[in-house]
DNA sequence: ATAGATTGTGGGTAGTTGTGGGTAATAATC
DNA sequence: GATTATTACCCACAACTACCCACAATCTAT
């Protein structure tokens, strides 16, 4: 095996089904470590967008979570705000995962979707509410990336 | 079994019938883990929702009040305000527990709920209610979140 | 170039889940 | 002790979900 496990890179393009069914690109499945078993977990993005994790790196984020004291107001609304939306879920033997009603109004997905590898998750796109945050962002000042310059070398 | 016991996440709605019975998304049963024996403690929460734990989770919880010495009259006030509310219940063979009025009317329980997995506990909320407060949330300076930003990568 | 395997997409069906209500056992009240 | 209220357990059913099969398009390898 040459590629990093859990790591997705590449844009597909897919369609959800009637019954609200995406496909997970093949790709990307084969390079899910097994001890996922099949397993990701979908959730809000932070864009308007479906963001879905390998669960095995989702546990982590779940385990750093439980060590949130609830005595604490902000903790409290962390921790809802980032599980609140949280589903673990198994493809079927097509490789297809079973979004939820709430994340496609979320993401507002039709039949079209643009499915992102983001390195360590991936994201489910309308192709069109991409097209316009692509749009804005154009106009983000190319300094913008200067901080992120000192972490990254490309 | 991949996902992790006794670990909850995700929103669902769900009612409270005419006698005060919520069922706890199947979902949710399936990651009990056995010693739980399908049994939760609910009490108050320290938002106006009801707090509901497995069983097993809340004798941690116990023992840790254990130690705090009843010297101290923050403790003594902790405590009791703590277990005071606190129920063990059983849910039935539909996956239903019974609240209690005390809870229903703590937490303005109608017929419309939303239960929400807090990763270590399960909240039940009159929707309303957390509309108002998310409202309230949105208004926290993002940089309170900062601290956090530290501990949890997502 | 062709055969075989893989992949993406659609649909059917049996089992599960959420919700309502009924009845018997238990507890509370007078 | 008799009567009423409350709780625990059971049955029913519609809606939904998980699982299975089918098939065309694409890819892989000989």
């Amino acid at each position: 095996m040459t590629t990093n496990l859990n790591t997705f890179t590449g844009e597909f393009s897919y369609t959800v089904d009637a019954k609200g069914r995406v496909n997970i690109p093949s790709k990307f499945r084969k390079v899910l470590s097994v001890d996922n078993e099949d397993t990701f977990v979908i959730t809000r993005g932070m864009d308007p967008c479906v963001w879905v994790y390998p669960i095995v790196i989702w546990q982590n984020i779940e385990n750093d979570l439980k060590n949130l004291s609830s005595l604490s107001a902000i903790n409290r609304t962390f921790v809802r705000n980032t599980v609140r939306y949280a589903t673990p879920l198994t493809y079927d033997g097509q490789g297809r995962i079973q979004l939820t009603t709430n994340l496609i109004n979320y993401a507002d997905l039709g039949k079209k979707t643009l499915i992102i590898g983001m390195v360590n998750k991936i994201e489910i796109w309308n192709p069109d509410r991409l097209k316009e945050i692509d749009k804005k962002n154009m106009k983000i000042d190319s300094t913008a990336y200067d901080d992120l310059a000192e972490k990254i070398i490309i």
